[in-house]
Order: C-alpha cells, then structure tokens, then sequence
RNA sequence: GGCCAGGUAGCUCAGUCGGUACGAGCGUCCGCCUGAAAAGUGGAAGGUCGCCGGUUCGAUCCCGGCCCUGGCCA
C-alpha cells in the first residue's frame, strides 16, 4: 500500500527537482500543489518544470486552468484527493508537491468547504466596496458572533466569505483551522528549507533570470489571453508587478525590484504556515545527500 | 575656495515656535489564515535627532566651530 509523500517549504528550494527524484526512485507520479502552477502558460514567473526536467515522471493538475478561470481550494481539494486516490488504487505512489500551505492542507486534513454562490458573494463584495469592511464586521457580529470574534474587522475577505457561509447555509461559519491530526493517506510531509539570506539572494537571482528569459513576452501572451480579467492569475508574484509596469504605473526595473522583495515577503509566510505543522520533517535543501535523507524520512 | 540645501529608526522622509521623539511609509522579526492562499490580514522590535563646544534650569530644535552629502558659482 503506498503512501502519500508530500514536498512542502518555501519557494525557490527545489522542491519541484526533488519530487522528480523521489517519483523517479518510488514508482510515482507527481500532483501539483502551487495554486499557480494550475495555470496554463504560466510558466517562467511560476518557475515550472520544463519537459524535460520531468523527465518522463507524469504531472497531475499542472496546467489545467485557463488564466481567466478562478482558482479555488474547495475545486482543488477535490481533484487531488481523487487522482491521489487513484494512483493509490494503483500501486503508484503520489507526490504531492507546492508552496500553497492551504492547498496542500486541503489534501493531508479533515477540511470540510461549505458551497459558494457567486450572486451572493458578488453581493457582499459590493457592500464592502461601499460601506467598509467594518460595517461588515458589525453584521456578522450579529449573525455569528463566534466567527467574528475570530475574524479581524480589517479582514475584508474573510469577513465577506464567512457572511457568505453563514447567508448560504444558514449554520455558522468556523473561523479557526482544523488543529492537524493524523494525516490522510498516511502523509509523510517534507518540508524543504534553505538558510534565509542564502534563499533571497537565490530568489533575486532567479527574478533576474526570469526577466531574461523573457518573463515579459510571457506576460504580453497571457495578456492578449485575458489575462487581466483572471481574478486569481492576475494578482500571481511577478505577473502583477509587470502588468503595473505595463499600465506605466511604475518602470520595469521597479517592477523588477517589487517581486523581488514581495517574494521574500511571501517565502516569510510561507515558513509561518508550515512551521506550525508538527508532523513535518524539515530537511535543508542544501545538504549534499537530501535525495537520500528524503527517502530515509518516507520509508521512516 | 565661495554660496545654497541637507545631515532624525536599516532605507526614504515628516516633526518639535527650546521641556522626556504622536512619528509615517518601506524593510526586519513574530503571528493569523476554511471556496482569490504567489491572495488577505494583526502585532512587535528599532532612534546618544552628524560631531565638539557654548547659551539655558533644560537643547534634536538657538549660537560658534568642525565633519559628511548633494547642487550652484569660481
């Protein structure tokens, strides 16, 4: 019976090569986990593996997004849990692998995403527009003071959706995530890291080299391709910086400079999610053998 | 060499008509996170206010000198 591996950490530790590895050596077939990765032609500011980088190994749930569709946890949930379920079923061992903390909880733990109703959230989403993401807050108090004594009254979002789990179905909204507990699939979690200045040093470079590589064209194609209408594709690191660049909002080398350090920001919360889960197995990246820790941490 | 502007938090800059710096943004650190999660959000730490001396009960703010930066003139 073979078990769920998970590669987990922040970007730019190359979880996506280690993966590879480990599918190569464990008969398996990686399944994506990077909320941007789903997205078609996406691919130099997401960092995705060329071809031949793959190097023959099947990936699930890459590329399967147009950039004006939404991304969504609760879609997501459902489609890895069941190409995970069928590689189990057989034989093949699923590696799970991403920086999206949620996603990848979505997966491993018992998390349950009550529905969502576009009219009703477009709705809400108009009311905090207009009246403030305090007046919201106030509301909510009253519909479900639980969930809003959990829900900071500056946290517009998560204001609107609770309203809206609460409108839709009519039981209060759980503010709090589930606590980790045994994990589904009997997951092992790798969590890959690599000393902090080392990391944004290497991030810097690889936002240099994006750039070379033409990150720009990439984003003039996904432009003419709807681009700005992607609620979810449009806000990525590095895209939005150059879609503001492009609107002349700011140069390209400010652009430049703002992934730079939106990303190091977002490597931060990263290590903040998956710090939290005890039942992680921190291997540094940059150890010589990591290929070889990886596959004691599984079999362990 | 002369004139002007400026030297305040790691960075860019507010501010104090002389009374223990209301500082801000960015950065840093620590958190939160249930259908946009590469998103959204909360908090904390950080300053001998260029240096030396003077005036004053008291100076970052006034006076003198010096140093540094930028600009203009020669």
């Amino acid at each position: 019976m073979s078990r769920l591996v998970v590669v987990a950490g922040p970007t730019g530790t190359g979880k996506s090569d280690l993966a590879v590895e480990l599918a190569l050596r464990l008969d398996g077939e990686i399944v994506n986990a990077d909320s941007m990765q789903l997205y078609r032609g996406m691919d130099i500011g997401t960092a995705k593996l060329a071809l031949e980088q793959r190097r023959g190994v099947p990936h699930h749930l890459l590329d399967v997004l147009d950039v004006t569709e939404r991304a969504s946890v609760a879609a997501y949930q459902r489609e890895a849990r069941a190409v995970i379920e069928q590689l189990i079923a057989t034989g093949r061992t699923p590696v799970l692998v991403g920086g999206s903390g949620l996603y990848i909880q979505s997966v491993i733990d018992e998390i349950a995403f009550p529905g969502t109703d576009p009219r009703l959230r477009e709705h809400y989403l108009q009311r905090l527009d207009e009246e403030g993401a305090d007046a919201l807050h106030a509301e909510l108090s009253r519909v479900d003071p639980v969930a809003a004594q959990h829900i900071l009254s500056s946290n517009g979002r998560r204001v609107v959706r609770a309203l809206e789990v609460v409108a839709l179905t009519g039981a209060p909204f759980s503010a709090t995530m589930p606590v980790p507990g045994a994990a589904r699939y009997d997951a092992v979690l790798l969590t890959l890291d690599v000393e902090s200045a080392t990391l944004d040093e290497r991030l810097a470079g690889r936002v240099h080299r994006m750039m070379d590589a033409d990150f720009v064209g990439e984003v003039e194609g996904l432009l003419a391709a709807g681009l700005r209408d992607g609620v979810t594709a449009s806000r990525a690191l590095g895209y939005a910086q150059l879609i503001e660049a492009r609107d002349g909002l700011c140069s390209l080398e400010d652009a430049v400079g703002r992934t730079i350090s939106t990303t190091r920001r977002f490597v931060r919360r990263q290590r903040s999610w998956f710090r939290r889960d005890s039942r992680r197995i921190d291997l540094d990246a940059s150890r010589p053998d990591l290929v070889e820790a990886a596959m004691v941490a599984v079999s362990g």
